[in-house]
DNA sequence: CCGCATCCTAGGCGATACTG
DNA sequence: CAGTATCGCCTAGGATGCGG
């Protein structure tokens, strides 16, 4: 039994935790279950170029996708979150027909730079990953 | 109409897309995903500290989480990836009963310090993000 | 102790059709 | 053009029970 480094490492893990965190409504890990999902990275890398209308982005992550489009529903759904976080902001001109901009805020654009930094520590390791995979499917049979 | 400047953009866009990734089987897009669910970090989190068994892992998230504890079942699933993808190492001692370990490599370490720059970036925004969230939902009443 | 099989539910996302 | 409503699929993840 080595419970005694074991509970030294629970102790310390769980200061940790509750120094920040922890606690409901976290906005990490919301935050990251947002930058993982299927379209938001994606959005606030075109987001990145500019103000963009939302039928104009739609066929634009379209074309960036290796699947198929985006849904409108979807878009919609996934511009509101990250409105509401505050990392995007809508401006409405118009209204027959409307005539709404989504672009970036500043807060937006630090959280697209820093996901960036992740994704691009990924892309570079992604043969090594993908050699990781081989080998463990190739080993049970 | 500004639809020169746009093209360009899409133009810039497509090519860094086809640069790297896009195509299937995208670590980036997979391995994000994972650091987006409900477990993946938290269990990085305490994989850094050393090695664990199944049970102790299982027990420590549990006590980490606010949540509720993860399912045994879970719990294999998540390692099983996070193995397959070369960030987590599993080693086996004895059958019965089975006494498994799992640690992480050094590809988990160095995955796990690009996750936690990006989550402790969150976390500092934090306050500011719910902030965000209050005026947005009382915004349209 | 660990892992698997089975069953079940909640939520993410796509498709379509409709309003202002 | 932008947004909403409704539907139906599929996957993540929880609960339980068995076997090695």
């Amino acid at each position: 039994m080595d419970s005694a480094p074991l509970h030294q490492a629970i102790a310390r893990l769980a200061a940790e935790m509750t120094a920040h965190g922890k606690h409901r409504d976290d906005p990490a890990r919301e935050v990251m279950g947002l930058l993982g999902d299927r379209w938001s990275t994606l959005i606030l890398l075109v987001l990145e170029t500019g103000e963009w209308r939302h039928a104009d982005l739609r066929r634009t992550l379209g074309q960036l996708s290796a699947e198929q489009a985006i849904s409108q529903r979807v878009l919609t759904l996934k511009l509101r979150t990250l409105e509401r976080d505050g990392f995007v902001a809508r401006t409405i001109t118009g209204s027959v027909p409307p005539k709404v901009s989504y672009r970036l805020t500043p807060l937006g654009r630090d959280l697209h730079g820093q996901a960036r930094a992740l994704i691009d520590w990924i892309n570079t390791r992604a043969d090594n990953i993908r050699l990781a995979r081989e080998r463990f499917d190739a080993a049970d049979s």
